[in-house]
DNA sequence: CTACTTGCAAATGGTTTGCAGGCGC
DNA sequence: GCGCCTGCAAACCATTTGCAAGTAG
């Protein structure tokens, strides 16, 4: 069994997590990085995306037609909430929890995801 | 404003949600309903889909690293479980409900997507 | 040095769209 | 007959992979 290598490239792509809220993008990870190493490709980006997760560096967060977002696993629990009128994403702090999957005979629930859907405070102000 | 026409091709489609359970992807959607209309092909398969799903008729079930599936709207409410292991997905019933997405000020919720994730009670057992 | 990494381009797989002909109403 | 509907092929988009060259340890 190999180690993950330290190179520039991985060390671009984890930094480009540091000043950011919300789940980024393949694309989004790639331009931030590229301005620590121009010459980077999106296939790296991906090859990382992966490893990092598997390493429980990064969670994949999967939204509903869009692409997979991807941010710090060290966050803590939240949830995602979906605008239908102006597709952005919140993050969603969770108050209750553990109610939810009490109640599954035989399954072992590890993780879950939750992604709530309707209208946001400021598209809900437009109407 | 026009209206769905009714053709043998949006038939077919309906039709095959039939007789089933589990949510289908439109390669199986295709397959089923090409036992009705043997020329039908995947683009009309995908248009329907949407419109069906628009008009409230069907909904998607978007499962991370897998193709749409879509399922008749009119189950009772459920959430789904998807094993790390065998990778197959599940419905579970919903008994606790209204308790998870109360205290959203603002957002106003219209419907909400569970994945549950972890080892199913077969996979449990075979370790 | 050796084996892992990288960038590029090509391949993949799901989904969408342009277009000309077909057909419901 | 008009205008939506369909099938086909090409286009798209996100993601993966083959490969030869680069580089960390």
């Amino acid at each position: 069994m190999t180690h993950t290598r330290n190179t520039a490239q991985r060390d671009a792509i984890r930094d480009s997590f540091a000043e950011t809220e919300g789940p980024m993008s393949a694309r989004e990870v790639l331009d931030r990085a590229q301005e620590a190493v121009p010459s980077l490709g999106i296939a790296t980006v991906y090859r990382h995306l992966k490893t990092l997760s598997e390493e429980g560096w990064l969670t994949a967060v999967e939204l509903p037609g869009e692409a997979t977002r991807y941010e710090r696993a060290d966050l803590h629990h939240h949830h995602h909430f979906k605008c239908d009128e102006c597709d952005r994403v919140f993050d969603i702090p969770v108050q209750h929890h553990g109610v939810c999957h009490a109640t599954l005979e035989g399954f072992d629930v590890k993780h879950h995801e939750v992604v709530l859907y309707g209208t946001c405070p400021e598209c809900t102000d437009e109407e």
